[in-house]
RNA sequence: GGGCAGGUUCCAGAGCGGCCAAAUGGAGCGGACUGUAAAUCCGCUGUCUUUCGACUUCAGUGGUUCGAAUCCACUCCUGCCCA
């Protein structure tokens, strides 16, 4: 089972540095997890991941991988990680993304989920116990339960039934998990997710659920999805009162820079997010100093670095008007270099806040840093 | 010198009597993006006005017509062909 030391607690928040240890080696929390859906973090390479932007743990998804290449490939590659040449470890989600993301093209039922495939338009159906089984095929070091990512209009009564149904997913998932073994000789721990919508009593009641589980990690779905920060805040806040404090605690999804460091003060552990990614390719860049978009007319001539603070090749050694130029020309070279630097920068935030943790002021260096950050330049 | 084809809003290019401030691309400018169906998507892009709307535009000038980017005449340009 997955081993997670809890090194500091922070005095003046609940801010935790930690180290989560798996069979691919430790990851130091608080930590972010680039998004490499289809075993791939677009536009970067494995080498980069490890070197430029120092990330320790990937995430990718069992929807897109089960889909391409599939298990038969990723089995006989002997796991995703001999496939793809990551060294480190891989969390993969479930798929209940996409039962959040792709509503028009799939259907819920008590058994599982019923997708019809974005690629060929076939039918799958994904259950809580065959995802389970997908995920232990793909290689990953932590597998998540399949939940419902539920979207944001939505009543109480439907956020009861959604939370109870992800509740009765998650025990056979767990039942699943324990009647089978890794596959790969390493360790494979599973995470259970917190739902409840916007409710604080239904997540409340959610948290309590899932801390009664006794398992290695605990994430926290069904947030980021179109509420107010400070509802995501609350909540967040509640939830992680309520795990046990032993054991990691992962927002999913989340999310912008000072969205990071304020769960962190929540006591959130792990993360993950396209935005640095995704955002990046479409010309958001992130500073200490606030976002950019390097598009805008403004730096057409701004020979300054990227960034001179993010320790990477990219952000001290390119111009903004470069990268303007290369995406405005739609150069490939200028979504690898947005990528990268996004990721160098998020990577660095983290080692910052877990070194002020570590140090015992993170609280005000947080409180400093947030609106900083925030601003858009 | 002769013949033919053309000159449309930043560019390319539709339009060929009223529904035209003028299709569609592109370029430009701005925005969105939170467990990635995303190197994607959405706006704006003649002037003035918050809106309604008003005004000035389709090489130039002069006509025909209730009405012209669209028809006629001439002029000026451009491309191709023949001398």
């Amino acid at each position: 089972m997955l081993q997670f030391e809890l090194i500091r607690q922070d005095l003046l928040s609940a801010a935790r540095a930690g180290r989560i240890t798996t069979g691919h080696g430790p990851v130091d929390t608080p930590a972010f997890m680039p998004v490499g859906t289809a075993g791939s973090v677009k536009g970067v390479t494995q080498e980069q991941l490890k070197t430029d932007i120092g990330a320790s743990i990937l995430l990718a998804n069992t929807y897109h991988l089960f889909l391409r290449p599939g298990v038969g490939v990723l089995s006989a590659a002997g796991g995703i990680h001999r496939f793809c040449g990551w060294v480190g470890p891989f969390l993969t989600d479930s798929g209940g993304y996409q039962v959040f993301s792709m509503a028009a093209s799939r259907k819920l039922s008590e058994e599982g989920v019923l997708f019809r495939s974005h690629i060929d338009g076939s039918r799958h159906l994904f259950t809580p116990e065959n995802v389970v089984d997908t995920q232990r095929l793909i290689g990953a070091d932590i597998i998540m339960a399949l939940d419902e990512c539920l979207p944001l209009p939505a009543t109480g009564e439907d956020t009861r039934r959604s939370m109870e149904l992800t509740h009765r997913w998650l025990d056979r998932g767990i039942a699943r998990m324990e009647s089978t073994s890794p596959i790969y000789g390493y360790d494979q721990s599973f995470f259970p997710i917190v739902q409840g919508g916007m409710d604080p009593d239904l997540r409340s009641q959610s948290a309590h659920f899932i801390a009664g589980k006794d398992c290695s990690g605990y994430g926290l779905g069904g947030l980021s999805v179109g509420e107010p920060e400070e509802v995501m805040y609350q909540l967040a806040g509640l939830v992680c009162g309520i795990l046990p404090p032993g054991k990691p605690r992962y927002l999913m999804g989340v999310g912008m820079p000072w969205n990071l460091l304020e769960n962190m003060a929540l006591g959130v552990d792990l993360f993950d997010c396209v935005i640095p990614t995704r955002n990046g390719r479409n010309g958001m860049l992130f500073t200490l100093d606030g976002v950019i978009n390097i598009r805008n007319k403004k730096w057409e001539s701004c020979f300054d670095p990227l960034d001179e603070v993010t320790p990477c090749f990219a952000s001290r050694n390119y111009s903004r008007a470069y990268l303007r130029h290369l995406m405005i020309s739609g150069e490939l070279l200028g979504l690898q270099l947005a990528t990268v630097h996004n990721l160098a920068f998020y990577l660095d935030l983290m080692r910052q806040a877990r070194k002020h943790i570590l140090e015992g002021d993170f609280l005000s260096w947080k409180n400093e840093m947030v609106p900083r950050m925030k601003q858009r330049l």
